[in-house]
DNA sequence: TATTTAATGTGAACCACTTGACAGACACGA
DNA sequence: TCGTGTCTGTCAAGTGGTTCACATTAAATA
């Protein structure tokens, strides 16, 4: 039915979410129509409780005896998540890894389209004014009104660490309400600001870490 | 003293860890002799009382009254993360990503070396042979001989989502005890190996969650 | 050497998340 | 239409992680 969202969900729920949405839009692409807690549950190596439980923090999707219905749940979870809309994008620092992500072509993913691209920013005139799949590379100066104009809602920072804060400084000022950071650092941003880490060095050390350590094999996920 | 992971240890206290790690190094370069619980807590964004703990774990690296000598911490983090050893890798998939990856000039960031490539794979022909970084594209079909001969440690795997699975499979085949998984799909693998997830497309997914629900701001990280 | 100060290390309390078990509800078949 | 089987939704129990308070210990100073 409607959003409601309790006192609290675990955060790891969240991630699951994630997962169960990414199973559910390839069971759909397969053609299949109908699945359970307990298939769900074995695609993305939880327990089929956790499934439930997750589904339950938002209402009832399923129907007893049946299972559910994939086109319904896929819809559903897309709608929790907020993946129904579209979602404005900017990118800060265009070096490797920033014209990487510009040039990736998965955004769209889905039959809604979820996220795009508005704007490029970089702070080395050498960069401004390449073009990226169509965008033209603008100077991090003229940011804050690209996020008025096109409504952006968040920015991926791909600066180095070192310029990183400063970067979330002035996504903050220019009104973004939601930061994907790749840069290895604990930003600090005011309360109303989400903030993701996406850290493959960091992945690299744990991954080092349990691999000498080996009966500590993670239990669970998270991710990110 | 000596490493004595006792019975388990949280999974977020590994990425915390790391996080500490990083602190470390960077007050380290900055010429500063002495730290504390306190100064550690904020820069990581975590309690204090939680920056003692995740320690605690693994010994006791602080003088009462006194706190933590940067140098000491650092050295001892990085040799419970297993920091002070070579670690050698390959990437399976030379697209877009894997070339970013191997290109990558920070994977010996500290003054003892730590993460080094020893192969780069694909099962396209036409990417066999490239020269990326001074290393020499090489067929999937070599791997299992290149893990033997040059006792590689992980892979990281930035192939398309349907080959991934093929791929962890291969590395398992091959000896592999550590996989970086970057492509958007939980892999099944035997109990030995273990994987950690690198998925921005889930960060991105996430993030539009929190911002629709910004009252259940994301409490700890864990990243991924 | 005694005293003071300061910050660690840790056992216990607390809280949140996961696991479990089962009642409830729906579809299907007779 | 009634009975049966099945799988969801959820309340309760258990586990694991975080928070807390404080005793402990080391350095500095007189």
């Amino acid at each position: 039915m409607s959003q409601k969202p309790h006192l609290s969900i675990p955060n790891a729920t969240i991630s699951r979410l994630v997962i169960y949405l990414r199973i559910l839009t390839t069971l759909e692409r397969e053609g299949t129509n109908r699945t359970s807690s307990e298939l769900l549950a074995e695609q993305a190596q939880v327990s089929a409780f956790q499934v439930r439980k997750d589904l339950a923090y938002f209402g009832r999707f399923g129907t007893r005896g049946m299972g559910y219905t994939v086109l319904t749940l896929r819809r559903e979870l897309q709608r929790i998540l907020g993946l129904n809309r579209r979602w404005n994008c900017v990118i800060i620092g265009m070096g490797r890894l920033g014209q990487a992500l510009a040039d990736y072509p998965g955004y769209m993913e889905s039959n809604l389209y979820e996220f795009e691209l508005k704007g490029l920013f970089d702070i080395d005139p050498h960069k401004v004014g390449m073009q990226l799949r169509g965008i033209t590379v603008q100077h991090i100066n003229d940011l804050e009104n690209c996020v008025k104009t096109h409504n952006v809602d968040m920015a991926f920072i791909t600066v180095p660490v070192e310029k990183a804060q400063d970067a979330a400084d002035a996504l903050t000022k220019a009104g973004v309400r939601g930061i994907l950071n790749f840069a290895p650092t604990v930003l600090e941003v005011s309360e109303e600001i989400a903030v993701e880490q996406v850290d493959f060095m960091a992945g690299m050390k744990r991954l080092a870490f349990y691999i000498l350590n080996p009966h500590l094999k993670a239990l669970k996920e998270d991710e990110e």
